[in-house]
RNA sequence: GGGCGGGUAGCUCAGUUGGCUAGAGCAUUCGCUUUACACGCGAAGGGUCCAGGGUUCGAGUCCCUGCCUGCCCA
């Protein structure tokens, strides 16, 4: 089968395998090889058809079940699943399945995330590519539309995707960030944080796209360099010669004259007597973006800078706008390097390199001016100018429709694109001068590159741009702080260093606990958060905004308010409506009345009053001579704000009746969720917005609310932030990297499609390698490589996974065959005695217990690497070759080989689903019979392996003699091998071994005439001519008949040997001579422990006695 | 600028309280159509554990300094 084929599938959702017809077949009849295509679909129909992962609340509530919870971190519906996605799942499968066969009533709630920008950015480009229309062509109702109809179709592919992988998710549950449960907690949250005060709507500078014309967060911007120039443009100095006009009244040129540069020598100013005398005097300014003088509300100084005195007092006048400015002194202006203390050190830093020590201050258009602009507030407002000046529109042209409103000489821009804007600029000030001067008012241009933030969607040069946005008061105590409470105390910095508890009272726990630094790190430093988006795509903001006719005078306007608010709220019965709305306005401004509306009814209340205002007639008295206008608000919130509430909301909050009849009881039997399971970026992302949501929003005690029946608990308390989390662990995930260490990405074409992988290779072989992989560190690389054969992205890193779905598979079509052919058990099986059934035994235990701690740490590594060693090394290679004589006839040791292939199925099921169920649909028809000590619960549905119990292998079972014991017998072996194969004896030949009878007991023998090809030990005491010696725990033991006397090179055996004893003659002079090393520091034997200097010594002795005796032997050859 | 990782065999990575004569998989070499598996079996070669200091009887592991590299936050 081809990759193209399980590519396609995703696509239309047909499940990837050929239709087979499968019935499981006779153990005999399996195949040599696994092909995971003949077995994916139908065992994923069979969890289907016995719902074999619906959680069920009741069990839980009950008592008859402890819960196991994870939300799945929703992917966006943007595009499919990449390899990423793939690891995050697994990881996540891999906690669900096991929990769940240890009893837990365990729910994976799955679903999928609208992600505004990111959608609305992907339909509106193919759009324009398919369409050649905008979305503001197609309008707001429509747009919505096709994205609902794209997010449909990706939400399916997605869905596919995970199923293929095999991920056990609650699937009758599955939910949607914008469906109508997830929007009623949306509503719910915004009322009650908006009710509270913690919701407000501010003026601020945010990051702006001009092309999506929407604000956009930090995340969604990067960092590129681009060639750019700094531009020094003049402003003409000037003073003011009138007294204050009133109260922050306009200043104009005519208030003001020019300042000459003798009087600015006069004043002090260093090297003002260069310049022309009479002439009006002017300063420089340095930047990269001249057409925001436009905006420029003043002239800043650093006060250190020797100029600051003289020009303490005075006013700037910008070209062809008029505008009068003041100079300000403020420490943010960088000094230029010659000015600096160390102006050697200054000229690696090009902002002083650059810097005229005079900086326009712009505080609508750039971050730091606006916050100079704040400082200085009152010195702007002096000259009759507000702080903030806007001169752009949404799309970026200059525009003197938003806020800018002393156009002057400077219309001339007006409605001009950024970059002409910018030309045109430079063009004018380049052609004039300074008044009653030659100088030109632009100074120099010299290149600069420098790096500036761009968009990720449009990848348009971001705008800063003043504008009105919705924030949730995060900085409130009840939130940032209220989540760094929430970390357990051993990972909270103030009570590390303090070592007393604090004011700590939660139990979130970080895996690695490094992370929980990160998580406090960005609450201490968090500034409120911007939550409105200028988009169509994601929830509206549910606040009305109701504009008041403008009335005489405040007295008149307030008076209006009142009579506002109070008709608005007979209109909406708000007494009936049990505190469904939220009326807020400002009573100084008294220009609009915000009306937050908490549910649907009061929505739709609230849409009915806004048409009646509409509807009625213009000359009507009333509502109509108060209210200008109704409307919603525009924005729509944060794709965060919804993921914020995505513990609670997929589980109903805030009302589990109005979701809907599977809702009942899901919130008390799994919030807290268990583990939350995601990538580290997503920390500040969005675990932290959960954990202040739910712990504002929860009940304060839901402990004891919980344990109330359903009817009476109550989910509308708002607690203190003290609520419950929304989870207990958060595990965060390495990201994983091309063989360059790249992220993958779709631009650079490194990614690698988990459906390509799953067609090579098999889901599971895809689990187990991605789990394989998974250290505590912080990045993994894949390296990739183009299959030719079908042109997609590979890695031969998922060859491991395969050739072990394969091994397993192999070694269970051998143990069936095995098991098979013998007769049914007695029912009583005499206890395992044999020594190799012991130590399988043993070593099963030992691999449980390793697996135990491996899940219970997270160290999908090391358990997926234990189950590696077990099975391949410890069950194939040693047990199944040496139980191979005495299978047939022992019974007991029949039990021993069905159950240890059982528990390893089962401990290996939950990374390798598939493989596991499919060999399990077999091995249960299978005689084998109990072995005491290891507890195999039967499955709990429809003989499912993924429902029945997790092994317990009593701590009995570990036998330490056995291992010992087996662990020398292995070492002989393995020393036969050696010798044999350097002696390149036939592979099948059986050889004679000379040893004493005392050397080992009969088992031991006859393992090793199983393992190392004997043919018979000769204890005798002789051994004929020809044979060679073995060191063997620093005795000579030999062996003979490695060939017939007439083969063919038995010439060369001798030189053969001489080699073979040559180098372990220098291997044990090497050991030797470190050993020898270590036991003559004299401090050693003074201060190592006892126990570690006889380690020492018998090391010694063994490798002196393996020499000598090899020694002997090469003497006896006649060697060197 | 602040924080967090990584640097160990040709490649990808393990190496938990210091005890190591440093491991695995892949790749390489040699031998095997061994009736579970060639997606396999047996054997072999391959390392200045980034550099330099320090602590210690003993350092891949702990401490300091530096270099390279990646990520997160500003």
């Amino acid at each position: 089968m081809s990759a193209a084929f399980a590519h396609n599938s995703g696509q239309n959702g047909t499940p990837a395998e050929p239709p087979s017809g499968h019935t499981p077949a006779q153990a005999g009849e399996l195949p040599k090889q696994y092909k995971p295509a003949d077995h994916e679909q139908r065992i994923r129909a069979r969890w289907d058809e016995a719902k074999a992962f619906h959680a069920d609340p009741q069990r839980v509530l009950r008592g008859e079940a402890k819960p196991y919870a994870i939300v799945i971190p929703p992917p966006n519906v943007t595009d499919r699943l990449h390899l990423g996605h793939a690891l995050n799942n697994t990881l996540q499968d891999v906690l669900a399945r096991s929990h769940r066969m240890m009893g837990f009533e365990t729910l994976w709630m799955p679903g999928t995330d609208h992600a505004g920008i990111a959608t609305q950015a992907v339909v509106e480009r193919r759009l324009k590519k398919e369409e050649g229309i905008s979305r503001q062509q197609l309008g707001r109702e429509k747009f919505v539309a096709k994205v609902q109809a794209f997010k449909d179709e990706y939400e399916k592919i997605i869905t596919d995707q995970l199923k293929l992988m095999g991920c056990s998710c609650d699937w009758d549950r599955q939910r949607f960030t914008m469906d109508e449960v997830c929007a009623r907690a949306v509503r719910e949250a915004f009322f009650r944080l908006f009710k509270d005060g913690l919701i407000y709507r501010g003026k601020r500078l945010v990051n702006w796209d001009p092309v999506l014309q929407t604000a956009v967060a930090d995340d969604e911007c990067y960092d590129e360099e681009i060639d750019s120039s700094f531009y020094y443009l003049r402003y003409p100095l000037r003073e003011m010669v009138k007294g204050p006009k009133g109260h922050n009244a306009k200043v104009s040129a005519a208030d003001t004259i020019p300042i000459s540069w003798n009087e600015l020598a006069r004043r002090g100013y260093p090297g003002a007597e260069q310049h022309g005398g009479e002439e009006q005097a002017w300063v420089t300014v340095a930047t990269t973006r001249p057409e925001t003088y436009l905006g420029d509300t003043a002239v800043a100084i650093n006060p250190k800078d020797p100029r600051a005195n003289s020009l303490r007092g005075l006013f700037v006048e910008l070209p062809l706008v008029g505008r009068i400015i003041p100079v300000i002194e403020d420490d943010y202006v960088v000094l230029p390097a010659a000015m600096q203390a160390d102006p050697e050190a200054a000229k690696s830093d090009p902002k002083a390199v650059f810097a005229t020590g005079f900086l326009k201050v712009t505080p609508a258009h750039d971050p730091n001016d606006y916050e100079i602009g704040l400082r200085h507030k009152a010195a702007i407002e002096a000259c009759g100018n507000p702080v903030m000046i806007n001169m752009l529109a949404p799309d970026g042209s200059v525009s003197d429709k938003h806020g800018w409103t002393d156009v002057g000489d400077a219309h001339l821009f007006v409605g001009l694109p950024r970059e002409k804007a910018r030309k045109k600029v430079l063009e004018e000030f380049k052609v004039r001068t300074v008044d009653n001067s030659t100088v030109s008012l632009l100074a120099e241009t010299k290149p600069y590159r420098h790096s500036v933030k761009h968009s990720d969607r449009s990848k348009a040069i971001i705008e800063p741009y003043l504008s009105d946005q919705w924030y949730v008061k995060v900085t409130d105590d009840r939130l940032a702080p209220a989540a760094n409470r929430a970390l357990v105390a051993d990972q909270r910095k103030s009570e590390q260093q303090s070592g007393k508890a604090a004011d700590g009272d939660g139990q979130l726990r970080f895996y690695p606990a490094r992370y929980a630094k990160t998580y406090e790190q960005w609450h201490d430093g968090i500034r409120d958060w911007c939550i409105s988006r200028q988009l169509w795509w994601g929830h509206r903001v549910p606040v009305w905004r109701v504009q008041l006719v403008p009335q005489a005078d405040d007295t008149a306007a307030q008076k209006s308010l009142s009579l506002a608010i109070d008709s608005i709220s007979d209109a909406l019965d708000e007494a009936k409506q049990q505190g469904n709305y939220h009326i807020l306005a400002d009573m100084a401004r008294a220009e609009e009345i915000c009306v937050c509306v908490r549910n649907n009814e009061a929505h739709v209340r609230m849409e009915q009053f806004a048409k009646s205002h509409a509807d009625a007639h213009p000359t009507r008295s009333g509502m109509r001579s108060l209210i200008e206008s109704v409307q919603q608000d525009t924005d729509v919130l944060d794709t965060w704000f919804s993921s914020a509430l995505w513990p609670i909301s997929t589980m109903g909050w805030p009302s589990p009746q109005l979701a809907g009849k599977g809702f009942e009881g899901l919130l008390q039997a799994f919030n807290p969720t268990t583990t939350l399971c995601t990538a580290r970026e997503i920390i500040t992302l969005w675990v932290s917005r959960m954990v202040m949501f739910e712990r504002y929003l929860m009940p304060e005690k839901w402990e004891a609310e919980k344990t109330k029946p359903a009817a009476l608990v109550s989910l509308a308390e708002n607690g203190e932030g003290r609520g419950p989390l929304p989870f207990n662990n958060v595990y965060i995930h390495a990201v994983i990297q091309d063989g360059e260490g790249r992220k993958m990405s779709k631009s650079l074409g490194n990614g690698l499609d988990p459906l390509d992988i799953i067609a090579s290779h098999g889901s599971d072989a895809m689990r187990f390698t991605l789990c394989q992989m998974t250290t505590q560190t912080q990045d993994v690389r894949m390296p990739m490589v183009k299959d030719p054969a079908t042109g997609r992205n590979t890695s031969p890193k998922f060859d491991l996974g395969r050739n072990f779905s394969n091994k397993l598979w192999n070694a269970a079509r051998f143990t069936m065959s095995m098991l098979g052919v013998s007769s049914h058990p007695t029912s009583d099986i005499p206890h395992p005695t044999s020594l190799i059934d012991r130590w399988m035994l043993s070593r099963l235990a030992t691999a449980t217990k390793e697996v135990n701690d491996a899940i219970g740490n997270f160290e999908y590594s090391n358990y997926a690497q234990t189950m590696y060693d077990l099975l391949w090394r410890d069950f194939c290679d040693w047990y199944l070759e040496a139980i191979k004589p005495t299978i047939a006839s022992d019974k007991s040791q029949q039990a021993v080989l069905s159950t240890t292939l059982e528990c390893i199925l089962r401990l290996l099921h939950p990374i390798m689903p598939y493989v596991t169920e499919a060999i399990y649909e077999q091995v249960r028809s299978l005689p084998g019979g109990t072995i005491s000590g290891i507890t195999l619960t039967p499955p709990r549905k429809a003989g499912l392996l993924c429902t029945s119990g997790w092994p317990i292998a009593s701590d009995s079972l570990r036998d330490s003699s056995a291992e010992s014991a087996f662990e020398r017998t292995r070492s002989l072996i393995t020393i036969i091998r050696e010798a044999r194969s350097q002696h390149q004896v036939p592979p099948k030949r059986k050889v004679t071994l000379h040893a004493p009878a005392s050397l080992l007991k009969p088992e031991e023998v006859a393992l090793v005439q199983t393992l190392a090809l004997i043919e018979a030990i000769d204890s005798t005491g002789t051994s004929p001519a020809g044979a060679i010696a073995l060191t063997f725990e620093g005795k000579q033991i030999h062996l003979s008949n490695l060939r017939d006397a007439a083969a063919p090179g038995s010439a060369g055996a001798d030189d053969a040997e001489r080699e073979r004893l040559s180098k372990i003659i220098g291997d044990s002079e090497k050991s030797i001579s470190t050993l020898e090393g270590r036991l003559n520091n004299p401090g050693y034997a003074q201060k190592a422990p006892p126990a570690m200097v006889k380690q020492t010594q018998d090391q010694l002795a063994k490798a002196k006695a393996d020499r000598d005796a090899a020694r002997a032997s090469l003497a006896a050859l006649g060697g060197a």
